[in-house]
DNA sequence: TGAATTTCTTGACTTTAGTCAACGCTTTTC
DNA sequence: GAAAAGCGTTGACTAAAGTCAAGAAATTCA
Protein backbone atom coordinates (compact mmCIF):
# COMPACT_ATOMS: atom_id res chain seq x y z
CA UNK A 1 0.00 0.00 0.00
CA UNK A 2 1.75 3.69 -0.88
CA UNK A 3 2.14 6.17 1.64
CA UNK A 4 3.41 9.26 2.05
CA UNK A 5 7.37 9.88 2.52
CA UNK A 6 7.66 11.47 5.91
CA UNK A 7 7.41 14.88 6.70
CA UNK A 8 5.52 15.69 3.33
CA UNK A 9 2.06 16.43 3.62
CA UNK A 10 -1.27 14.71 1.31
CA UNK A 11 -2.48 17.31 -0.98
CA UNK A 12 -3.97 14.46 -2.96
CA UNK A 13 -7.41 15.33 -2.23
CA UNK A 14 -6.49 19.36 -2.89
CA UNK A 15 -5.98 18.09 -6.53
CA UNK A 16 -8.74 15.80 -6.76
CA UNK A 17 -10.74 18.94 -5.63
CA UNK A 18 -9.26 21.52 -7.94
CA UNK A 19 -9.77 18.59 -10.97
CA UNK A 20 -13.36 18.22 -9.94
CA UNK A 21 -14.16 22.11 -11.41
CA UNK A 22 -11.41 22.30 -14.41
CA UNK A 23 -8.78 21.01 -15.76
CA UNK A 24 -5.62 21.42 -14.36
CA UNK A 25 -3.01 21.58 -17.02
CA UNK A 26 0.17 19.17 -16.49
CA UNK A 27 2.74 20.15 -14.24
CA UNK A 28 1.01 23.49 -12.97
CA UNK A 29 -0.05 21.78 -10.06
CA UNK A 30 3.56 22.24 -8.74
CA UNK A 31 3.68 25.40 -8.94
CA UNK A 32 0.17 26.37 -8.12
CA UNK A 33 0.88 24.76 -4.87
CA UNK A 34 3.82 26.33 -3.74
CA UNK A 35 1.71 29.39 -3.36
CA UNK A 36 -0.01 27.70 -0.55
CA UNK A 37 1.00 27.24 2.92
CA UNK A 38 0.19 24.10 5.35
CA UNK A 39 -0.49 25.17 8.77
CA UNK A 40 -2.26 23.09 11.95
CA UNK A 41 -4.72 24.42 14.50
CA UNK A 42 -6.17 22.42 17.64
CA UNK A 43 -9.40 22.03 18.74
CA UNK A 44 -11.35 25.39 19.59
CA UNK A 45 -8.42 27.44 18.71
CA UNK A 46 -9.52 30.58 16.16
CA UNK A 47 -8.27 31.09 12.78
CA UNK A 48 -10.00 34.35 12.73
CA UNK A 49 -11.61 36.75 15.04
CA UNK A 50 -14.49 39.20 13.40
CA UNK A 51 -12.54 42.18 13.58
CA UNK A 52 -9.75 40.97 12.35
CA UNK A 53 -8.18 41.46 8.52
CA UNK A 54 -7.64 37.64 7.33
CA UNK A 55 -4.34 37.05 6.60
CA UNK A 56 -5.21 34.00 4.03
CA UNK A 57 -7.86 32.16 2.40
CA UNK A 58 -8.39 27.92 3.41
CA UNK A 59 -8.42 24.82 1.53
CA UNK A 60 -9.14 22.29 4.43
CA UNK A 61 -7.15 19.16 4.38
CA UNK A 62 -8.53 17.40 7.53
CA UNK A 63 -10.84 18.51 10.01
CA UNK A 64 -14.11 20.87 10.54
CA UNK A 65 -14.42 24.45 11.41
CA UNK A 66 -17.24 26.82 11.95
CA UNK A 67 -17.78 30.31 9.88
CA UNK A 68 -20.31 32.26 12.43
CA UNK A 69 -21.19 35.99 12.94
CA UNK A 70 -22.07 37.22 16.39
CA UNK A 71 -25.04 39.95 16.91
CA UNK A 72 -25.30 42.89 18.81
CA UNK A 73 -27.17 41.31 21.56
CA UNK A 74 -24.23 38.76 21.68
CA UNK A 75 -25.99 36.18 20.06
CA UNK A 76 -23.84 33.48 17.82
CA UNK A 77 -25.03 32.51 14.10
CA UNK A 78 -23.60 30.02 12.34
CA UNK A 79 -22.93 30.07 8.53
CA UNK A 80 -20.77 27.71 7.60
CA UNK A 81 -19.50 24.56 8.31
CA UNK A 82 -16.40 23.54 6.68
CA UNK A 83 -15.01 19.89 6.33
CA UNK A 84 -12.18 18.35 4.66
CA UNK A 85 -12.15 19.66 0.85
CA UNK A 86 -14.11 22.62 1.89
CA UNK A 87 -12.83 25.89 0.66
CA UNK A 88 -13.74 28.85 3.41
CA UNK A 89 -12.52 32.30 4.46
CA UNK A 90 -13.63 36.27 4.01
CA UNK A 91 -12.05 36.73 0.26
CA UNK A 92 -13.55 40.19 -0.01
CA UNK A 93 -11.99 41.15 3.66
CA UNK A 94 -9.04 39.83 2.79
CA UNK A 95 -8.65 40.93 -0.78
CA UNK A 96 -9.77 44.96 0.73
CA UNK A 97 -7.76 44.44 3.54
CA UNK A 98 -10.66 45.23 6.14
CA UNK A 99 -12.19 43.67 9.08
CA UNK A 100 -13.95 40.64 8.60
CA UNK A 101 -17.64 40.30 10.69
CA UNK A 102 -17.01 36.78 10.57
CA UNK A 103 -15.45 33.99 13.56
CA UNK A 104 -13.75 31.15 11.93
CA UNK A 105 -12.86 28.51 14.58
CA UNK A 106 -11.62 24.51 14.51
CA UNK A 107 -14.21 22.73 15.87
CA UNK A 108 -11.55 19.75 15.64
CA UNK A 109 -8.01 19.64 14.99
CA UNK A 110 -7.55 21.02 11.78
CA UNK A 111 -4.80 20.65 8.81
CA UNK A 112 -5.30 23.61 5.96
CA UNK A 113 -3.30 24.37 3.22
CA UNK A 114 -3.44 27.81 2.95
CA UNK A 115 -3.05 31.11 0.53
CA UNK A 116 -2.11 34.77 1.60
CA UNK A 117 -3.99 37.51 0.14
CA UNK A 118 -0.36 37.95 -2.33
CA UNK A 119 -0.50 34.88 -3.63
CA UNK A 120 -4.44 34.40 -4.37
CA UNK A 121 -3.82 37.44 -6.43
CA UNK A 122 -1.06 36.25 -7.97
CA UNK A 123 -3.17 32.99 -8.44
CA UNK A 124 -5.39 34.62 -9.77
CA UNK A 125 -3.33 36.06 -12.97
CA UNK A 126 -0.78 33.21 -13.32
CA UNK A 127 -3.84 30.61 -13.28
CA UNK A 128 -6.43 31.55 -15.69
CA UNK A 129 -8.12 27.94 -14.77
CA UNK A 130 -8.05 28.72 -10.68
CA UNK A 131 -10.08 31.87 -11.59
CA UNK A 132 -12.46 30.18 -14.16
CA UNK A 133 -12.92 27.08 -11.10
CA UNK A 134 -13.52 30.20 -8.97
CA UNK A 135 -16.00 31.93 -10.39
CA UNK A 136 -17.95 28.97 -11.20
CA UNK A 137 -17.76 27.84 -7.64
CA UNK A 138 -19.22 31.59 -6.42
CA UNK A 139 -21.58 31.35 -8.96
CA UNK A 140 -23.12 27.64 -8.03
CA UNK A 141 -22.65 28.93 -4.09
CA UNK A 142 -24.83 32.22 -4.60
CA UNK A 143 -27.28 29.93 -5.65
CA UNK A 144 -26.95 27.65 -2.91
CA UNK A 145 -27.34 30.39 -0.37
CA UNK A 146 -30.32 31.45 -2.18
CA UNK A 147 -32.31 28.43 -1.69
CA UNK A 148 -31.47 28.16 1.56
CA UNK A 149 -32.51 31.16 2.29
CA UNK A 150 -35.36 30.62 1.02
CA UNK A 151 -35.92 27.25 2.96
CA UNK A 152 -35.21 29.20 6.10
CA UNK A 153 -38.35 30.97 4.80
CA UNK A 154 -40.94 28.56 4.01
CA UNK A 155 -40.15 25.81 5.91
CA UNK A 156 -40.22 25.18 10.15
CA UNK A 157 -37.14 24.06 12.07
CA UNK A 158 -37.99 20.28 11.99
CA UNK A 159 -38.16 19.82 7.84
CA UNK A 160 -34.74 21.98 8.24
CA UNK A 161 -33.09 19.34 10.25
CA UNK A 162 -34.28 16.59 8.32
CA UNK A 163 -32.98 18.34 5.13
CA UNK A 164 -29.69 19.17 6.54
CA UNK A 165 -29.33 15.58 8.11
CA UNK A 166 -30.21 13.71 4.74
CA UNK A 167 -27.90 16.42 2.93
CA UNK A 168 -24.85 16.34 5.33
CA UNK A 169 -25.12 13.21 7.85
CA UNK A 170 -22.04 12.88 8.99
CA UNK A 171 -21.95 16.68 10.24
CA UNK A 172 -23.78 15.09 13.19
CA UNK A 173 -21.40 12.63 14.41
CA UNK A 174 -18.48 15.26 14.45
CA UNK A 175 -20.37 18.71 15.57
CA UNK A 176 -21.91 19.18 18.80
CA UNK A 177 -25.72 19.31 18.87
CA UNK A 178 -26.02 23.27 19.65
CA UNK A 179 -23.60 23.92 16.61
CA UNK A 180 -26.10 22.37 14.51
CA UNK A 181 -29.46 24.06 16.00
CA UNK A 182 -27.41 27.55 15.67
CA UNK A 183 -26.85 26.46 12.26
CA UNK A 184 -30.24 26.08 11.49
CA UNK A 185 -31.57 29.19 13.11
CA UNK A 186 -33.32 27.53 15.81
CA UNK A 187 -32.46 27.23 19.75
CA UNK A 188 -30.44 24.31 21.34
CA UNK A 189 -33.81 23.28 23.24
CA UNK A 190 -35.88 23.31 20.40
CA UNK A 191 -33.54 21.06 18.70
CA UNK A 192 -33.67 18.75 21.40
CA UNK A 193 -37.36 18.49 21.37
CA UNK A 194 -37.43 17.90 17.48
CA UNK A 195 -34.91 15.19 17.69
CA UNK A 196 -37.53 13.24 20.74
CA UNK A 197 -40.20 14.10 18.66
CA UNK A 198 -38.82 12.77 15.96
CA UNK A 199 -37.54 8.97 18.06
CA UNK A 200 -41.04 8.95 19.11
CA UNK A 201 -42.77 8.62 15.42
CA UNK B 1 -30.87 69.70 -20.95
CA UNK B 2 -29.36 67.22 -22.88
CA UNK B 3 -31.22 64.04 -24.73
CA UNK B 4 -30.94 60.72 -26.21
CA UNK B 5 -31.18 60.77 -29.64
CA UNK B 6 -34.64 58.87 -30.73
CA UNK B 7 -34.33 55.25 -30.73
CA UNK B 8 -31.22 55.09 -28.67
CA UNK B 9 -31.36 53.65 -25.82
CA UNK B 10 -29.94 55.18 -22.71
CA UNK B 11 -26.77 52.72 -21.49
CA UNK B 12 -24.99 55.59 -18.79
CA UNK B 13 -25.95 53.52 -15.79
CA UNK B 14 -24.71 50.45 -17.10
CA UNK B 15 -21.74 52.13 -17.59
CA UNK B 16 -21.36 53.89 -14.43
CA UNK B 17 -22.06 50.57 -12.61
CA UNK B 18 -19.34 48.63 -14.46
CA UNK B 19 -17.20 51.78 -13.60
CA UNK B 20 -17.98 51.31 -10.09
CA UNK B 21 -16.48 47.68 -9.79
CA UNK B 22 -13.75 48.09 -12.48
CA UNK B 23 -11.49 50.14 -14.95
CA UNK B 24 -13.31 49.88 -18.42
CA UNK B 25 -10.27 50.64 -21.22
CA UNK B 26 -10.82 53.63 -23.68
CA UNK B 27 -13.39 51.97 -26.29
CA UNK B 28 -14.19 48.85 -24.87
CA UNK B 29 -17.48 49.23 -23.86
CA UNK B 30 -18.83 49.84 -27.11
CA UNK B 31 -17.49 46.41 -28.12
CA UNK B 32 -18.69 45.00 -24.84
CA UNK B 33 -21.85 46.76 -25.53
CA UNK B 34 -22.70 44.61 -28.85
CA UNK B 35 -22.71 41.43 -26.84
CA UNK B 36 -26.32 43.46 -24.87
CA UNK B 37 -29.29 43.11 -26.25
CA UNK B 38 -32.04 45.02 -25.32
CA UNK B 39 -35.41 43.89 -24.05
CA UNK B 40 -38.97 45.09 -22.82
CA UNK B 41 -41.15 43.19 -20.01
CA UNK B 42 -44.50 44.30 -19.43
CA UNK B 43 -46.01 44.41 -15.83
CA UNK B 44 -46.03 40.65 -14.50
CA UNK B 45 -44.48 39.86 -17.61
CA UNK B 46 -42.25 36.31 -17.00
CA UNK B 47 -38.86 36.38 -17.64
CA UNK B 48 -38.54 33.32 -17.03
CA UNK B 49 -39.95 30.16 -15.02
CA UNK B 50 -38.93 27.82 -13.26
CA UNK B 51 -38.02 24.56 -14.81
CA UNK B 52 -37.08 26.62 -18.11
CA UNK B 53 -33.28 26.66 -19.32
CA UNK B 54 -32.36 30.54 -18.76
CA UNK B 55 -31.52 31.84 -22.36
CA UNK B 56 -29.25 34.98 -21.03
CA UNK B 57 -28.35 37.52 -18.06
CA UNK B 58 -29.74 40.36 -17.39
CA UNK B 59 -28.74 43.86 -16.37
CA UNK B 60 -31.31 46.48 -15.30
CA UNK B 61 -31.85 49.79 -16.98
CA UNK B 62 -35.64 50.71 -15.62
CA UNK B 63 -38.16 49.23 -13.63
CA UNK B 64 -37.92 46.19 -10.62
CA UNK B 65 -38.74 42.73 -11.38
CA UNK B 66 -38.09 39.86 -8.64
CA UNK B 67 -36.44 36.53 -8.74
CA UNK B 68 -38.80 34.27 -6.75
CA UNK B 69 -38.53 30.17 -5.33
CA UNK B 70 -41.84 27.75 -5.13
CA UNK B 71 -41.89 24.69 -2.25
CA UNK B 72 -43.13 21.53 -3.08
CA UNK B 73 -45.77 22.97 -1.11
CA UNK B 74 -46.66 25.95 -3.27
CA UNK B 75 -45.47 28.55 -1.28
CA UNK B 76 -43.24 31.23 -3.17
CA UNK B 77 -40.33 32.96 -1.57
CA UNK B 78 -39.23 36.22 -3.12
CA UNK B 79 -35.33 35.54 -2.29
CA UNK B 80 -34.15 38.75 -4.94
CA UNK B 81 -35.22 42.04 -6.02
CA UNK B 82 -34.02 43.38 -8.85
CA UNK B 83 -34.34 47.40 -9.15
CA UNK B 84 -32.33 49.42 -11.65
CA UNK B 85 -28.76 49.35 -11.72
CA UNK B 86 -28.98 45.00 -10.50
CA UNK B 87 -27.77 42.05 -12.11
CA UNK B 88 -29.85 39.24 -11.82
CA UNK B 89 -30.35 35.91 -13.55
CA UNK B 90 -29.43 32.00 -12.99
CA UNK B 91 -26.07 32.14 -14.19
CA UNK B 92 -25.26 28.19 -12.96
CA UNK B 93 -28.38 27.15 -15.10
CA UNK B 94 -27.46 29.59 -17.67
CA UNK B 95 -23.76 28.43 -18.48
CA UNK B 96 -24.62 24.23 -17.79
CA UNK B 97 -27.60 25.14 -19.71
CA UNK B 98 -29.78 23.60 -17.08
CA UNK B 99 -33.51 24.38 -15.63
CA UNK B 100 -33.29 27.06 -13.11
CA UNK B 101 -35.01 26.94 -9.78
CA UNK B 102 -35.77 30.29 -10.18
CA UNK B 103 -38.85 31.95 -11.41
CA UNK B 104 -37.97 35.93 -12.48
CA UNK B 105 -40.99 38.14 -13.16
CA UNK B 106 -41.47 41.65 -13.98
CA UNK B 107 -42.93 43.97 -10.98
CA UNK B 108 -43.38 46.85 -12.71
CA UNK B 109 -42.67 47.39 -16.81
CA UNK B 110 -38.85 46.79 -17.32
CA UNK B 111 -36.26 47.97 -19.82
CA UNK B 112 -33.04 45.31 -19.85
CA UNK B 113 -29.94 45.06 -21.14
CA UNK B 114 -29.20 40.86 -21.58
CA UNK B 115 -26.52 38.98 -22.53
CA UNK B 116 -26.93 35.49 -24.35
CA UNK B 117 -24.85 32.55 -22.63
CA UNK B 118 -22.59 32.69 -25.52
CA UNK B 119 -21.92 36.16 -25.50
CA UNK B 120 -21.50 35.58 -21.61
CA UNK B 121 -18.97 33.49 -22.28
CA UNK B 122 -17.16 34.96 -25.06
CA UNK B 123 -17.22 38.68 -23.11
CA UNK B 124 -15.45 36.84 -20.07
CA UNK B 125 -12.72 35.56 -22.16
CA UNK B 126 -12.49 38.97 -24.38
CA UNK B 127 -12.83 41.46 -21.64
CA UNK B 128 -10.58 40.59 -18.44
CA UNK B 129 -12.20 43.60 -16.48
CA UNK B 130 -15.67 41.83 -17.02
CA UNK B 131 -14.19 38.76 -15.08
CA UNK B 132 -12.68 40.53 -12.30
CA UNK B 133 -15.81 42.95 -12.06
CA UNK B 134 -17.40 39.23 -11.81
CA UNK B 135 -15.75 37.70 -8.93
CA UNK B 136 -15.25 40.39 -7.30
CA UNK B 137 -19.04 40.88 -6.94
CA UNK B 138 -20.12 37.36 -6.26
CA UNK B 139 -17.50 37.10 -3.54
CA UNK B 140 -19.30 40.35 -2.07
CA UNK B 141 -22.88 39.02 -2.89
CA UNK B 142 -21.92 35.46 -1.06
CA UNK B 143 -21.06 37.47 2.01
CA UNK B 144 -23.97 39.24 2.12
CA UNK B 145 -26.06 36.68 1.73
CA UNK B 146 -24.52 34.92 4.54
CA UNK B 147 -24.90 37.83 6.53
CA UNK B 148 -28.56 37.80 5.91
CA UNK B 149 -28.47 34.19 6.16
CA UNK B 150 -27.45 35.47 9.74
CA UNK B 151 -29.97 38.03 10.13
CA UNK B 152 -32.47 35.80 9.41
CA UNK B 153 -31.87 32.88 11.96
CA UNK B 154 -31.62 35.64 15.09
CA UNK B 155 -33.52 38.32 14.57
CA UNK B 156 -37.52 38.70 14.79
CA UNK B 157 -39.84 39.74 11.82
CA UNK B 158 -40.01 43.18 13.22
CA UNK B 159 -36.40 43.62 13.54
CA UNK B 160 -35.83 42.48 9.82
CA UNK B 161 -38.56 44.80 8.43
CA UNK B 162 -37.06 47.76 9.84
CA UNK B 163 -33.32 46.59 8.81
CA UNK B 164 -34.88 46.49 4.94
CA UNK B 165 -36.83 49.73 5.50
CA UNK B 166 -33.53 51.48 6.48
CA UNK B 167 -31.56 49.63 4.05
CA UNK B 168 -33.75 50.00 1.01
CA UNK B 169 -36.43 52.77 1.53
CA UNK B 170 -37.28 53.11 -1.78
CA UNK B 171 -38.34 49.61 -2.50
CA UNK B 172 -41.69 49.75 0.06
CA UNK B 173 -43.07 52.76 -2.55
CA UNK B 174 -42.90 50.45 -5.55
CA UNK B 175 -43.72 46.95 -4.67
CA UNK B 176 -46.66 45.11 -3.14
CA UNK B 177 -46.20 44.41 0.80
CA UNK B 178 -46.76 40.78 0.35
CA UNK B 179 -43.94 40.82 -1.86
CA UNK B 180 -41.98 42.57 0.93
CA UNK B 181 -43.46 40.51 3.44
CA UNK B 182 -42.51 36.94 1.23
CA UNK B 183 -39.05 38.30 0.95
CA UNK B 184 -38.50 39.20 4.93
CA UNK B 185 -40.03 35.17 4.65
CA UNK B 186 -43.09 36.04 7.47
CA UNK B 187 -46.57 36.12 6.25
CA UNK B 188 -48.62 39.32 4.33
CA UNK B 189 -50.61 39.35 7.59
CA UNK B 190 -47.66 39.23 10.11
CA UNK B 191 -46.13 42.29 8.08
CA UNK B 192 -49.54 43.97 8.13
CA UNK B 193 -49.80 43.60 11.81
CA UNK B 194 -45.91 44.27 12.32
CA UNK B 195 -46.57 48.17 10.43
CA UNK B 196 -49.65 48.99 12.86
CA UNK B 197 -47.70 47.87 16.24
CA UNK B 198 -44.82 50.29 15.05
CA UNK B 199 -47.27 53.22 13.52
CA UNK B 200 -48.77 52.92 17.05
CA UNK B 201 -45.56 53.64 19.07
C1' DT C 1 -65.86 55.39 -15.23
C1' DG C 2 -67.13 51.45 -13.11
C1' DA C 3 -66.73 46.39 -12.50
C1' DA C 4 -63.26 43.16 -11.44
C1' DT C 5 -59.30 42.08 -9.32
C1' DT C 6 -55.74 42.60 -6.24
C1' DT C 7 -54.03 44.16 -2.01
C1' DC C 8 -54.26 45.17 2.74
C1' DT C 9 -56.26 44.78 7.29
C1' DT C 10 -58.36 42.74 11.27
C1' DG C 11 -60.11 39.11 14.44
C1' DA C 12 -59.90 34.59 16.49
C1' DC C 13 -57.33 30.78 17.09
C1' DT C 14 -53.26 27.47 16.51
C1' DT C 15 -48.61 26.30 15.87
C1' DT C 16 -43.88 27.00 16.28
C1' DA C 17 -40.17 28.41 18.67
C1' DG C 18 -37.77 31.07 22.37
C1' DT C 19 -36.47 31.81 27.34
C1' DC C 20 -35.14 30.61 31.84
C1' DA C 21 -33.97 27.35 35.13
C1' DA C 22 -32.69 22.97 36.77
C1' DC C 23 -30.50 18.62 36.40
C1' DG C 24 -27.82 14.67 34.90
C1' DC C 25 -24.12 13.10 32.04
C1' DT C 26 -19.80 13.37 29.74
C1' DT C 27 -15.46 15.34 28.73
C1' DT C 28 -11.60 18.26 29.93
C1' DT C 29 -8.20 19.92 32.63
C1' DC C 30 -5.19 20.51 36.35
C1' DG D 1 -9.01 11.47 40.22
C1' DA D 2 -11.55 15.52 41.57
C1' DA D 3 -13.30 19.89 40.07
C1' DA D 4 -14.83 22.44 36.38
C1' DA D 5 -16.73 23.16 32.17
C1' DG D 6 -19.47 21.88 28.46
C1' DC D 7 -23.37 19.47 26.54
C1' DG D 8 -27.94 17.66 26.05
C1' DT D 9 -32.56 17.19 28.07
C1' DT D 10 -36.73 18.47 30.25
C1' DG D 11 -40.46 21.40 32.34
C1' DA D 12 -43.10 25.57 32.65
C1' DC D 13 -44.07 29.59 30.65
C1' DT D 14 -43.91 33.37 27.02
C1' DA D 15 -43.36 35.30 22.59
C1' DA D 16 -43.47 35.26 17.67
C1' DA D 17 -45.60 34.01 13.74
C1' DG D 18 -48.86 31.23 10.90
C1' DT D 19 -53.66 30.07 9.33
C1' DC D 20 -58.24 30.85 8.03
C1' DA D 21 -61.92 33.80 7.13
C1' DA D 22 -64.13 38.03 6.24
C1' DG D 23 -64.32 42.50 4.80
C1' DA D 24 -62.43 47.18 3.45
C1' DA D 25 -59.55 49.79 0.43
C1' DA D 26 -57.00 50.53 -3.54
C1' DT D 27 -55.78 49.61 -8.15
C1' DT D 28 -56.29 48.04 -12.78
C1' DC D 29 -58.04 47.90 -17.11
C1' DA D 30 -61.52 47.41 -20.47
Amino acid sequence: MPHSPPNKIDTTIFLEELRKRVTVPEGEFEKFLELWEFKKYKRNEFILKAGEVPEFSIFVLEGCLRQYIVNEAGEESIVYFAEERHWIGDLPAMRSKSPSAFNFQAIEECKLLVISAENWEKAFIDFPWWAQAHLTGYQKWTSMLQQKMAEMQTHTGETRYLNLLKEKPKLFQRVPQHYIASYLGISAETLSRIRKKLSRD
